[in-house]
DNA sequence: GTCTATACGGAGATAGAC
DNA sequence: GTCTATCTCCGTATAGAC
């Protein structure tokens, strides 16, 4: 990696850990070993750094994601390869950045705060919402069309219930620190799953009533 | 107002408007049309009126949603307060601090920023969090001896998906800018209400089907 | 490209009068 | 309780040598 690559990425380190404010640019330089002014042969500012640090993140998801989501051809396979992706995005940055999880980070919190300083930013996570709206509706669609997915679900609707899902999922992943949220995503995704499919929900002990009750149904 | 309160309430609007270390105690001083050593009468530090805005934004959440829930009987209604109650807070915290909506803030950013740095307040969030689980599981629990919710249901994990599923429409409301969340929390709600009913959806077309469905799966 | 030296401003906080 | 005056520190940023 370039001197620039390492000071952007020590940049978007302590930013994600302690904050904007929090951090000041000999922090930045101490951990690339250049000296402060160096800093200014890359970046013109230190709001240059929030900038490209941000737009790095927005990247990074977009692609994740949109890989993530190539890698499956069922709805059902894509959707949940989608919610594991958003989720583990949170982590796996805070992987690639060398936290060390005493100080749990939070995307989102950065993009809340900063991006409508600059009109680029917003636009662009604007448009990174918009996109994974896309993706959504298109998987759903698919599955609509397949009979996999109930027919009378709204889109838009869904795909909104769907994104907030997740990203709460991340937020609450940060506050609500007693409930351990890892053993519990399966369930969650397969709780969206069964609100979307157009199977009928197999209840262990009513199986036999239940399929009864579809075939008959069908008959009349 | 005396002004202690009015000083308070000055710093939770520039802290939840602007941030933290974007708020200046000269600001503070202005907007209560004091002189900044003043402030030090009735506060220790900066950080010391931090800590008193998040405890009183908890304290003010929490209220409002214990007494949401007591307004109703029903396990639906109750839901349903619950959930509006929760994304209208954001809303009307906007309304006191005299905010003028064209910075949109969410409290939650600043629980997630700061409450670490306070061992007191990082335990009253996991509590507040305890509580309105709490809260959710009752309403869940009757709502299953009455017959209105599936006894299937997971109490934990429909209480993780009802709570994450706010805290994410709060999160997007301020990011995805191009949608328009206030038409949609309705059918939002019914999503929500559905994923936990006991009722079969009645889709419009097939009602006559559905219903003759029931009769007979009671019958057999 | 990276450095040393330094300018400049503004932040939080305190002393002490009224 | 509130003020004026002031302290001290540390931030971003620049000038200019190597």
């Amino acid at each position: 990696m370039n001197t620039k690559d390492r000071v952007l990425m020590a940049s978007l380190k302590f930013f994600l850990i302690q904050g904007y404010e929090n951090t000041t640019l000999s922090m930045i330089a101490d951990e690339v070993n250049i000296k402060k002014p160096s800093i200014y042969y890359h970046f013109k500012s230190k709001e240059d750094l929030l900038f490209n640090s941000i737009y790095f993140i927005i990247n990074n998801l977009e692609e994740k994601i949109n890989h993530s989501v190539t890698k499956f051809v069922s709805p059902k396979d894509q959707l949940q390869s989608f919610f594991e992706c958003a989720l583990d995005f949170n982590t796996n940055l805070s992987i690639m950045i060398g936290n060390d999880f005493n100080h749990p980070i939070n995307f989102i919190t950065i993009f809340q705060l900063y991006s409508n300083r600059f009109n680029a930013l917003s636009e662009k996570i604007d448009t990174y919402y918009k996109n994974i709206s896309t993706i959504l509706e298109e998987i759903i669609d698919t599955g609509q069309k397949n009979g996999l997915i109930k027919g009378s679900i709204d889109k838009n609707i869904a795909v909104l219930d769907i994104i907030s899902r997740v990203e709460g999922l991340i937020a609450i992943s940060t506050l609500y620190k007693s409930v351990d949220m890892k053993n519990k995503r399966n369930q969650l995704y397969e709780n969206l799953w069964l609100s979307l499919s157009s199977e009928k929900p197999q209840s262990k002990t009513k199986k036999f009533f239940e399929y009864k009750n579809i075939g008959l149904g069908r008959k009349w």
